[in-house]
DNA sequence: ATATATATTGACGTTAACGTAAGGATATAG
DNA sequence: CTATATCCTTACGTTAACGTCAATATATAT
């Protein structure tokens, strides 16, 4: 639901990362729970901001990178200077992703040729 | 030219990549260029698999991966079980990149979103 | 042949992204 | 209420991927 809300070890378990994660995002301002005494309590933004965060480390960025990234997504836009940065931001984001799909497609169709080969050997090495 | 030789820092010129990070590579067994008295040269061959290696790491592939990545180019398929091995590799590999590609166009059409947005309220700001 | 530039080999330094262990604070079960 | 489990902070450890520097060795220019 819309309002589960999670302690750090719960989130984590969910998400596939450790506790030290969620606490290490945190000191470097990637995500900001509520506490209650001491203790986290992660909501539903959290939780979809860090699968925001995943996504991006599994694109290859750093986590600094994803800081930058999601500032496009915060940013307040109210002034015409933020914004043009805000729009730079983007674009480069945009041209470096289509680079990586670029990568990503010419290594796949590298990659099945390769599995294409293995199978044909397969087949004639054990020709069941 | 196909016969086009380089000494390390031509090459790491043309790549965009530091002398140093050639040896680094070296050392880590990713590739293996001639010597003339102690100086490297890097031929074709080289050139081409250091480009290789460069978009694994667009990719956001580590050091070591790429080169698991780089022996199933490079294996010798004589063998049923190093035939299976590699096409265990490789599908590995497929997956993993079948996964990035989604996020990569997740976020595009994300980023996409955004930049309607900016152009769209820069048009109200400034209505030139 | 000597000076200057360039390449090589260690070796230590650095940054990112956490892991891990120690010592308290605080829930929670019985 | 006490024992045990869970979470917190602090701090030091670790690995990857190079950067940087010092001491040599080798080219190249003059």
């Amino acid at each position: 639901m819309k309002d589960t809300l999670y302690t750090a070890t719960e989130l984590a378990d969910v998400l596939g990362v450790s506790a030290r994660t969620l606490r290490f995002y945190e000191t470097k301002k990637l995500i900001d729970p509520r506490r209650v005494g001491n203790r986290r309590i992660y909501n539903y933004k959290d939780s979809a901001r860090m699968k925001l965060i995943l996504r991006g480390k599994r694109i290859g960025f750093s986590l600094d990178e994803i800081k930058q990234f999601l500032d496009l997504y915060d940013a307040d836009p109210t002034q015409v200077e933020q914004l043009k940065l805000l729009q730079d931001g983007v674009n480069q984001r945009i041209s470096q992703l289509n680079q990586q799909k670029k990568d990503i497609s010419q290594t796949l169709s590298e990659l099945k040729a390769i599995q294409l080969a293995t199978s044909e050997a397969l087949k004639q090495k054990t020709p069941n």
